[in-house]
DNA sequence: GTGAAAGCGCTAACAC
DNA sequence: GTGTTAGCGCTTTCAC
């Protein structure tokens, strides 16, 4: 069925190391030579084998990208973002879902399922920073996000304090002062979750606000049923609030939602922002004010990285990037 | 750095062929020496490189699948259940974007850098029926989808018709007469857009309405934006309408958006149902009536048949598969 | 039950 | 400039 390198290199009438130099590009070669090795290529339908180079080269085209999972839609856009940025590199993508789960992300770590990639962009969520030793894998890796930070690692994080701090600031610009924060971890420090709400206290502290842990809202999970159920329960409370910082846009899609249930109008009551960007803010009603953590930068940088350290170049220091951010306002919070 | 199949077998003071046995499962081997070859793979740490195993096997247990795009919800869902199934049989998931171009698509389906996987889900929107002879390919394809529909090619497609029939009838029974129907493609039979029309032409029909072309919009692309500037220019015809069948829920999404915007009442108003079932439906304001196209039965039955294909198994006639669908009542049709 | 050896398709020394 | 040759790490006849 397939032609393989010795077929042509009998049709064209040389050797098959010949055929590899074309194919391959290598500069000298005569124009003859050449010519009749294209054509048998052409008339054959060669077209190399991609499996062996690999085993030859040691290189297989392929990175893999381990997330929690595609339908939430900031990883699946992610995805899209570093498959581009990839393709921009000539490289391929193989897409790993954990599900946000420990046991799967060692898995993906350790298992034989990536066996063939060169490298892999990892975004974990349920390994932790005890577990900095297991991701001291013998093979190229970039962490995504923070919620292993440890300087013998490379990673490509969004500055998820700052950025945070931003966005509450955005709330306190408006003269809101009772905000709750939605979708906290409890006890955790690393992590988006954990880093967002420090981000939260920092504002809150620097505008000499204290604190008040009935606005700090628990939830494991970051879909928007998550943010609508902890709306829910927070409503259920009685307290009041004047203003939400969710901890992503998907919770504050769900939440905004049940705010709006109950009788209370956004912005005016309640001013809500999330933190994304995600494209269906733009459509939400009203339009959800975010965050934009850069995500498109991050994606390109992190599969750079990879990519320099799939090739070996750059030195042995670990790297920790950090990509920029920006607050965009939009009808939730008055615009 | 890693160790190989002889470093094991030199170990163990047997052959290389002897650890392949054990590897592999084979079952003729005596318990002494199985244990001897197991002892010295734990010490050395040795991992089969899946590489060489491919060049020999010719199988590399990775599946292609071409999407559009990750940041359509309705493509990252599918991505999820394909990665998911194809899990299920040791499979792993390798994603390539086309955009939706017919170029890349064929890029896709010709070009290079799918060689390693073992055959491809392809969910193609730029390629139409004429390009059927592009899609027989020398390697397992399933299609995902109407564009293409050749009996000599595998496919596993939702029954848009019978679905939208479906969608519009519900329409219909809560009265409503003046259907808009949102993201049509201009002179498309086959296709998803295409297919969806034919099923509202039909519903019409058999209730003895007349189509209203004023009521049939276009629209290339099926985003949120779309679907927002397309209704955004039928409010400025002052076209008259009290339903809308968007053709797929991102579009109804943005639709929605600008309708209760120009001051209209969803569902007093004008009652909207979409197409999907993206999760995002059921946290809109209001909640989005929609088609559940069976998303997970299509993503399993298309990764059986193509590892079918892959095996070997199963006779040559190719296979024309359709999965169920369901309407799914919310708000926006007054539930 | 286990071993020897060939070869999957390609690349890279090294000759000529 | 081009050919020869030796593997990359594994599976698989075929002997023993």
């Amino acid at each position: 069925m397939t032609a393989t390198m010795s077929d042509v290199a009998r049709l064209a009438g040389v050797s098959i190391k010949t055929v590899s130099n074309v194919v391959n590009d290598y500069p000298h070669i005569s124009v003859g030579t050449r010519e009749r090795v294209l054509a048998a290529i052409a008339e054959l339908g060669y077209v190399p084998n991609s499996t062996a180079r690999s085993l030859r080269s040691g290189r297989s085209g392929v990175i893999g990208l381990a997330v929690p999972e595609l339908s939430l839609a900031y990883f699946a856009q992610l995805a899209d973002e570093v498959i581009r940025a990839a393709r921009a590199q000539n490289m391929v993508v193989l897409v790993e879902q954990t599900g946000g789960e420990r046991e799967r992300e060692l898995e993906v770590l350790r298992g034989p399922r990536l066996q063939l990639t060169d490298g892999l962009l990892f975004s974990p969520l349920g390994l932790g920073n005890g577990d900095a030793e297991v991701a001291r894998v013998p093979y190229p890796l970039v962490l995504l996000g923070e919620r292993i930070f440890d300087p013998g690692i490379d990673h490509v994080t969004m500055q998820n304090v700052e950025a945070a701090e931003a966005a509450v600031e955005h709330l306190l610009g408006l003269g809101r002062r009772r905000i709750v924060a939605l979708g906290a971890h409890q006890g955790e420090v690393i992590g988006s979750a954990g880093l967002r709400l420090t981000g939260y206290r920092n504002a809150l502290a620097s505008a000499g606000i204290g604190v008040d842990e009935a606005l700090v809202v628990e939830e494991g999970l970051w879909h928007r049923r998550n943010g609508a159920d902890a709306m829910r329960r927070l409503l259920a409370t009685g307290v009041q609030f004047d203003a939400v910082f969710a901890l992503n846009d998907e919770l504050a899609l769900g939440a905004l939602r049940v705010i709006q249930e109950s009788g209370l109008r956004v912005p005016d009551d309640v001013a809500v922002i999330g933190f994304d960007d995600v494209d269906e803010g733009n459509y939400s009603i009203p339009s959800l004010s975010t965050v934009d953590p850069g995500r498109q930068e991050i994606a390109e940088t992190a599969v750079d990285l990879l990519l320099t350290r799939i090739e070996g170049r750059a030195g042995p220091e670990k790297q920790q990037l950090r990509t920029g951010y920006r607050i965009v306002p939009r009808e939730s919070t008055g615009v």
